[in-house]
DNA sequence: CGTTCACACTAGCGCTTGCTTGGTTACCTC
DNA sequence: GAGGTAACCAAGCAAGCGCTAGTGTGAACG
């Protein structure tokens, strides 16, 4: 019975499962069909897991990890002005969203699922996800790049592009790039002439 | 055994239903639980329903329709320059969804375990609703409100209000309205020069 | 009065669920 | 070659699932 530790044995299941968990929800995924997609007997599972909600927390961990690697890569790798950094974090988003794809919309979709206590442990993972979001969003506002209340232009920039899952369709002409760049534009304050914006909100 | 006609007994389970399903979500929501909150038992609940999967269609036709009903009246009752309609929509969304709540929310969440037959026929409504926004939209381009392709602007905006659901905290100081306005106003082309106009909404 | 009908009940069937148990294999180390 | 260990399997249990069958009510209607 393995706990917490990472064996690559675990790591290559808790990316199947991640597969099904997108495809059929963590509710209508069965241990059976964790375990054939696995190429392993139900029972064996369990030697690999403690029950099933420890997969949907391995799953989630992998998930909101990967998004937090993917973004702070992009924020490293990309010119430091504002605007770049707003992109960068938008492409990183839905980078993390269809190419790592199952994981990390697992640990948005799913995130109930978890036991109150489990969910505590990652709940640091978040945290630091959600400030690098916080930060560039703020440093957006400061620039006049945006405009709005910081709280709400981050909740609703996470739900325009969270929401992407329900309708994008990866084989369509649109690159998750293209949507990234659309979406960032579709919200910056078309400056014609610059400066004097500087809203400083309440 | 009824089919599709709506008894006034059956529109009361259906909300009922509805709030279940929003609290625990379809599949672990059971037809003992359904039952016991509508004060019968369990075998009972087929005297209404063929099966479970009718009464998550009878909530989604209800939150559908009534989606419908609020928004069509939304758009009445406004003035008619763009962004009043826009704000309009936006505002009717969000009313849908917190006060009516339970059943739209379903709608939103649970539509893939519906069979294919079941949501074909709920299509219409759906598409009765979208064509709403759409032309809403289209509305706010041609008049230089706003920017973007058309498609990925209705898809990011009604992302954006979807989304609410999992983070909007109906006790806590904004209104639903609060959070509609802000929307409209970060999305906006801001070209008025003068100003900041933050908390000032309508 | 008898018939009908909407609605609810009791009882449980057949199946699936997550998970456990006891044992087997292959490999590593000393 | 003895001992340890990680990985797996066959078999199955207890609980819970959606749903059905058969029956009993009280009100409505002729």
């Amino acid at each position: 019975m393995n706990v917490m530790n990472a064996s690559p044995r675990r790591k290559e299941l808790t990316r199947l499962a991640a597969q099904l968990f997108v495809q059929e929800g963590f509710d209508r995924t069965t241990v059976r069909m964790l375990a054939q997609e696995m190429g392993i007997k139900s029972g064996s599972l369990f030697h690999h897991f403690k029950d099933k909600k420890e997969i949907l927390a391995a799953v989630i961990e992998e998930g909101t990890h990967n998004a937090l690697l993917i973004a702070r890569r992009a924020l490293d790798d990309c010119e430091d002005d504002p605007e770049a950094r707003l992109r960068a974090m938008a492409r990183a988003h839905l980078e993390t969203l269809f190419t790592d794809r199952n994981a990390h919309v697992v640990a948005l979709f799913e995130w109930r699922r978890l036991a109150p206590a489990a969910s505590a442990h990652l709940s640091h993972l978040r945290d630091a996800y959600e400030a690098l979001w916080v930060a560039v969003i703020d440093d957006a506002l400061a620039a006049g790049l945006i405009h709005g209340d910081r709280f709400l232009v981050s909740r609703f920039v996470l739900g325009a592009l969270n929401w992407t899952v329900r309708w994008y369709d990866p084989d369509g002409p649109r690159t998750p790039d293209d949507l990234a760049d659309e979406l960032v534009g579709m919200i910056m304050a078309r400056q014609s002439e610059q400066g004097d914006s500087l809203a400083a909100h309440d």
